[in-house]
DNA sequence: CAGTATACATACGAGAACGTATGTATGTGA
DNA sequence: TCACATACATACGTTCTCGTATGTATACTG
């Protein structure tokens, strides 16, 4: 075919991304050719390896439409502070679970980043990616805690690091389990009952039951 | 080569198992090729091809190996009820923790299949069992948080069910994140005191400090 | 102590996917 | 308007990987 203008090329380009994810998620990421992405998007490899240097590219570009954006919503819901802390975390939580069970994109993304992609060799840029991710995230998580305890609206019965990471291994397990089979249960519903206690233990003082180490 | 002895021959299994771990965990498990196992086994692929019908059912046997001892334990300890059901789930859970943290050999399974495997295909298999696996160990937290309900140790803040899935997740999720960087925390140590958090979380009495529909 | 099933190794053919090279028609800037 | 860069499509060769077919020496069995 002959040459598009630059707003078809960029739609052709957005397109490929978009069968991308389908075909994605059916089939998983090493196992999708570039012809099958190219069949679903309804043009040829040739289009692909013009847009994109080759699948973990591609894949890299897909993660970034999605996560990019949630990263700036992150970053930007930390940086307006002085308001209560833990109601911010709370809130900053919940929208995060709201999007992942309302936006089909972001559920399909992350169904792909979590289970339908293997973190190895040419991928592991996307693994580092991630992990940078996962720790300016737990960095928000302790700062906004450690403020929390300063104001004596949670216990000092664990370190802030060890409550951060204890909360994001929460949302991000339920949101893990809910992806399994998101008809199993209500993301949001349970998500908010199961942050609130654990919000709840964190308020609650400390009171070891049994005998411990 | 030659006709081994039984036992001889279960040993060559055993050891295609072991190079497969290995490999799995370094390459994924989509990329690895028989041929690459079948080298680091010091076989050949038809040595792995007697044994295993494709690279799925050695995959299946591989998890196996792992899971089916720990599912065992699990609803072994399940079995003799009657004792105290939240101190008893404290300690299951830590159990497991702990042999993550401390089997090379659970935790290479377990990172396997969370982050080097895409569950599509004809590792569907895989995917449905571990569904079932994950739901039987639902229930039992179900019914031990049920039964703690009963007997006025923890509240009635959210149905059994949405408490047994926010531990779930919990666990799981912490358990993730320690893979990712297993050298980032103290698995037992953080994942105690999450757990206990939120079973103290449980416990506490609910209370609603804002505006909520 | 033969005969057979076993536990592999070796050999073969086929298909798929990749990357690149090349073709080509058309926007686009000078 | 004209040359060139662009946005793809097409064609090609290579490399893996798979599954199976076949070979083979030995353990077991009657």
């Amino acid at each position: 075919m002959a040459r598009r203008t630059k707003e078809e090329a960029q739609a052709t380009r957005s397109h490929i991304l978009d069968s991308a994810e389908q075909v994605f998620e059916r089939r998983g990421v090493s196992r999708t050719s570039l012809h099958e992405v190219a069949v679903a998007a309804g043009v040829t490899r040739g289009a692909i390896y013009w847009h994109f240097k080759d699948k973990a590219d591609l894949f890299n570009a897909m993660m970034l439409r999605v996560s990019l954006p949630m990263e700036a919503s992150l970053q930007r819901g930390a940086a307006d502070a002085d308001r209560e802390p833990l109601e911010h975390l709370r809130q900053s939580l919940l929208r995060a679970l709201k999007l992942a069970a309302t936006d089909s994109q972001v559920r399909r993304v992350l169904e792909i980043a979590t289970h339908k992609v293997e973190y190895v060799d040419e991928l592991q840029a996307a693994r580092e990616r991630k992990e940078i991710s996962r720790g300016a995230c737990l960095e928000i998580f302790e700062r906004e805690l450690r403020l929390a305890m300063r104001r004596g609206q949670i216990g000092r019965r664990m370190p802030a690091r060890a409550a951060a990471m204890g909360l994001y291994g929460l949302v991000d397990g339920l949101l893990r389990s809910w992806l399994w089979d998101p008809t199993a249960f209500d993301l949001v519903k349970f998500g908010r009952q199961a942050l609130d206690t654990y919000l709840a233990g964190l308020a609650a003082p400390a009171a070891k039951p049994a005998n411990e180490p």
